[in-house]
Order: C-alpha cells, then structure tokens, then sequence
DNA sequence: CGTCTATTTGAATGTACTCAAAAGCGGTGG
DNA sequence: CCACCGCTTTTGAGTACATTCAAATAGACG
C-alpha cells in the first residue's frame, strides 16, 4: 500500500498514534499520474499538497519569454506543491508536471487544515519539513549568487547524485539556471580533467 | 516597551491568551545593538532566534574567494538568524551584522523548544512564518535564474520600497548577486530612460 | 528502419566581472 | 568655515562567462 511510505515518512520524524495514522489514511488520496501529466498548471489554484510514493516530477516557471526555469524536482519521499498558492489562494504561476509514470498522495488544502487543528502534532512536523525546506532553499540562493555554473553543477551531482541518470541535461541546466547548450560544453570540458 | 511590537506580532497572526504573552515576554530578551556588531558570525553555533524591534540587519556568507554574498537583510518586524544552524546545532557559515544601531528580541533555542511544547500555538505561528519565508525565497530563486540583473534590480526595488535610501547600494548589489560597479552602470542606465 | 528528442559543436554576441582610478559626499577636527 | 578623511559611487578598458542561433550527431523507442 502506498500509504505506508507516508506512514513510515512521519513516524520517522515524530512518531503517530493510531488516531492519528487512521486520519492520515482517510485523508490523503492515492493518484496515479502518467509520464508528461501536469499535477498543477499555471492559472490554476493549487488544490493539493503532494507527496511523492513513486515517479519524478518537475516544477517550473515559463517567463515572459516563454522559457521554462524548474524550481524543484521531486521524486519518492518529497512533497512537491506550489505553498504560496495553496495558502493565500491565488492563481498559481507554476506548473508540476510527471517526468515518469508516478504515484502520489494527496491531501486537500481543507483536509490538511483541518489536520492542523485536530492533530496538533502535524503543525510541528510541517514546520519541521517546511523549516528544511526553506534551509535548502536559501543554500540554494546563496550558491547562485556566489557561484559560477560549473560549481553548481558539480554541487548538484554532489548533492543529487540520484538525479544523475533520472533526469535529462536538459532539465538539470533549467533547475541550475543555464543553458542546455553551456551545460553540455561544461560536461566536456569537466569529462577532459 | 519593545516586547509590545513582537506582542502586536505575534496578535496580528493569531490572537494570543494571557498565558501566551505572559511566556512570550518572559523568555525574549532584548538587546541592544551597535552598528557593525554581530549577532552571528562564521563558525558560531546559531543560539538564538532574533526579532527586529527597530534598526537592519544583513546575513551574508564569504565564499572561497572571501566575497560577502547577502542572502537577506531584516528590518522592523523581520525575523532574523541562520535557521539551519539553530536547528541541526552545526556551526554557522553565515554572518548577520547591524547595518544601523538596531534593537532585538532574541529567544534561546531551548526557550523556544519549550515554547512550542507548552504553548502548541506557536508551532502553527512559526509553521506560517517559515512557509512565507519559504515562499519569498522561492520566489528569489526564479527571479535568480530567470531575469537578468537589471530585472532583478527592478524587482527588488519595487518589492522592497523601504530599503532604497537606508541601504547602501554595495549591499544591496551583493543581496542581487552582481558587483557594485555593475549596479552602478544599471542605475546609469535606467536613470537615462 | 525511421522518427523524435536529447546532446553536442561552433561562431558571433551579449551580459557581467576585474582592476584601476576618479569623483562625490558626509562627517570631524582644526 | 574649510580641509581632510573614510567610504560609497561612478567611469572605463579589457576580459571572462554565458547566451543565441543554426546545424550536426547521438540515443531511445516504436
């Protein structure tokens, strides 16, 4: 059952009771998305928050110019969802898309609400996860201002050595905020030393 | 008194009992800070959590290549300190020091720990707090990798109005990750359009 | 085998950096 | 009140990093 890998997700940062594991399995709904299926696009609201059982996703921003810039990967025990539209309500500027066949867990923004107020203890593990996140995310601003395109690919190998043969170049250099074409150039030039 | 604005804070984003507020002024300690001092510097472990009352802050990082990169400034009503540091107990990279004579509230690690045990509301304050602090830096990361610097500029001044004549613009070019004399030739730019 | 997509290559261009120096500006002491 | 100091901002020339555009090559999959 998918919902076990959710289970087993927060026992592993605060353990559950029953109560409490009873009302995670009522609430979160098991999804099945094909590969090149949007879980969000832009315009929309976002609904859900997404945990990820199996399969690989991207989100990303399409600029003024058309071009897409991923902002995050997710693949098995990571959530993926756009927070600021999911809380404020308004229209989302992203798009999640799959990159494989994947299976999810969903929970609605009413649901996880009232997750909160029934069950105390997940306003602590959401600020624990979101406290991670934004930790992760703010390394992640420090090494694009202070970085050249090299060190944060070889950063990213270092710190996602799992994506190395999951994600295609061409996402990588739109999640490092480059082009497909310098990235390959870098990978040469990287392989040749 | 300076504990009223984090009381009003704190009011703003969910009324507060007497209990609660009776706590919240017990365990924060108010400081007085000179500008140049440091709350936080290099290789210190992250003790306190500290809320602006009055003056501004910047918490940056010095690369390989010792240059300052800011990954964000505080002031009135901001939070400020290095999260990840506070919360895994490992030593800081990050500085954070007064750009002006500034006067904090600072909570222990410990005092906060107990805070959310004993008052369960402020998981759900700080669990907010933490998701629009994630969002803002989401929103940084997509301006990072999308827009060009002179975009950025733009942005920054339109997102943050209060900071155009009380930071210098040597701080505010290492905030935008680009050289004071780039910047300079930005301004020049735009002031002749 | 053919089609589709991903990756690589290369030339020309643009964006941003480095280094050095000049100019501006607010404060402080004589 | 002026001269000087320290710091910020501006200017400019040369260079490095990264993009654009076009096209060739390589892989994956039905």
């Amino acid at each position: 059952m998918s919902i076990t890998s959710l289970l087993d997700y927060f026992n592993n940062l605060l353990p559950l009771d029953e109560a409490e594991s009873a009302t995670v399995a009522r609430v979160f709904r098991e999804r099945s998305i094909k590969r090149r299926q949007f879980i969000l696009r832009e315009g929309e609201i976002s609904r859900y928050n997404s945990f990820v059982v199996e399969g690989c996703f991207r989100m990303y921003l399409v600029d003024d110019k058309g071009k897409e810039h991923n902002l995050q990967f997710a693949i098995e025990n990571w959530w993926i969802g756009d927070i600021g539209s999911f809380h404020t309500g308004e229209p989302s500027r992203l798009n999640i898309v799959a990159l494989e066949h994947s299976v999810i867990l969903q929970i609605r923004k009413e649901d996880q609400l009232s997750l909160f107020v029934d069950h105390p203890k997940f306003n602590r593990i959401f600020r624990v996860f979101t406290e991670n996140a934004l930790v992760a995310s703010q390394r992640r601003i420090l090494q694009n201002i202070s970085s050249t395109a090299e060190e944060r690919y070889l950063d990213f190998l270092d710190r996602y050595p799992q994506f190395f043969n999951r994600i295609s170049n061409v996402q990588i250099a739109s999640f490092l905020g480059v082009t497909p074409e310098f990235l390959s150039t870098i990978r040469k030039k990287l392989s040749g030393s």
